[in-house]
DNA sequence: CAGGATAGATGGTAAGGCCACTTGGTGCAA
DNA sequence: TTGCACCAAGTGGCCTTACCATCTATCCTG
């Protein structure tokens, strides 16, 4: 008689793999804090019970995800880094390459952060945070005057600090690495159609509208102009039932 | 007289990254698509000019980035793999679990992101889509009633549903992984609240609101319902100034 | 006491080698 | 002819050894 028991996949485990979850691990789960150090290569190869180019291996893919840093010298070893939305924005970035993400979703996901976002700046802002929109307003203008190549620059720090208004690092973080895989997507779009600087200047237009409503402190119509900014800017590369869907969540269609 | 030029940080540049960056740049350029196979490692370190631990770095990187799979044995090498979203959901979790999260900005994100998924869902949801959430509301009931152990899992499992039925990945993995570090954040209180399921039994029936406000396809009345629930259920935990914010975020303060 | 020289440890990279396994073909047998 | 068992070649997995540039801490000198 045959046993019942269903037999699970044996697939192989790699050594470095193991250590890859055993480091990410101890330092998700606050053993290693930032800041810290992990034992040296050398080190950890005994701790392992491993060669040091299967512990390299293992240090190397825990360095491209972003969560340590080599660090030479004596008293050296691999230091525990601040997350960063860097490796975030690298994955989406990778999926919209292999085509498993749409543009659709992401501007959808970067509709509902941005939009979050300014209604809780203009909920809790601080005066310093409202000084540093305004330069960063102020700067998006000169630079759009001046025609000059940094206006992306400029907008970047623009939002950048309305996501710090917002107080939620999370939404700073993901919002950052959406925009970075949205900019990377439109960069071939961008050379055919030329440095038209009266899109600058429509975006300095409407993004000082953002920022005096956040100023006012009106969530509503902050939400409002964030969300439909973004949406009039890139629903003409969207199908059309993307746009339709993207006009009923913005209400503006019954 | 000093140059007004400014220089650019000298940060070095691994040439394992390097490898990194010109085969990832070939993927995605569609050099090599999916299923194809690289050069085998011994081959491409002659390409590379670089020693087999280099391009083994390299490939591991890569392979953890979920783009390969080595394959061994006569004309094996490399091969291209086809993309999956597990590699987002894994950098949403790590930048969660690094970030120093507190209750508050977690509990905020998760509103914005149930919210923004259940009026998503309520527009767009298919009839496959919504029998699955009708199942999943049942299998809650169940649970709740039988007062079992797993109406966590259903919980979670509705929930899921509904992030599907939005049609959005990145909402689906951003929601998996906030409510996995949420859990995670709140493991230590839930011990000492017993499992006492007249709670259960509110959540579920919260739940069929929602259900119901997404059958209808009110999308207003879905996010209102999927928000307050969380914003009830969670805002007794926080501080007065967070649970104020949350209050005016939520439209239900002046 | 300050500052520079020195020594030790660290990571970066290379070269060579062994093993288990997969693959593809070959040759034998039915 | 067909099927199958066997074998050789090539691949990735892992190890050992080694050298170098660089950084840090310490000590020593001025």
């Amino acid at each position: 008689m045959t046993s019942s028991h269903s037999f699970t996949a044996a697939s192989p485990v790699y050594t470095y793999q193991r250590i890859v979850e055993q480091i990410e691990h101890a330092i998700l789960s606050g053993e290693f804090p930032v800041g810290s150090q992990l034992p040296s290569e050398r080190d950890l190869m005994g701790q392992f019970g491993v060669s040091r180019p299967t512990v390299r291996e293992a240090l190397r893919v825990l360095q491209s995800m972003g969560l340590l840093e080599p660090r030479p010298g004596t008293r050296g070893g691999p230091v525990v880094l601040a997350p960063s939305p860097d490796t975030l924005g690298r994955s989406f970035r990778t999926m919209l390459g292999t085509a498993s993400l749409d543009l659709a979703e992401l501007l959808q996901y970067r509709i509902i952060l941005d939009g979050s976002a300014s209604e809780l700046a203009a909920i809790r802002h601080t005066d310093a945070e409202l000084a540093l929109m305004r330069e960063g307003i102020e700067r998006m203008r000169e630079a759009a005057e001046a025609d000059a190549p940094d206006f992306a620059d400029a907008d970047l720090a623009f939002h950048e600090r309305v996501w710090a208004a917002s107080g939620n690092q999370i939404l700073s973080l993901s919002g950052h690495a959406v925009w970075g895989a949205l900019r990377g997507l439109l960069q071939r779009d961008a050379e055919r159609s030329p440095g038209d600087n009266s899109v600058k200047l429509e975006s300095v237009r409407i993004d000082t509208g953002l920022f005096e409503a956040i100023e006012r402190r009106d969530a509503t119509e902050a939400g409002r102009i964030a969300r439909t900014a973004l949406a009039d800017r890139f629903s003409s590369m969207l199908s059309d039932p993307e746009q339709r869907t993207l006009e009923q969540f913005l209400g503006r269609a019954p």
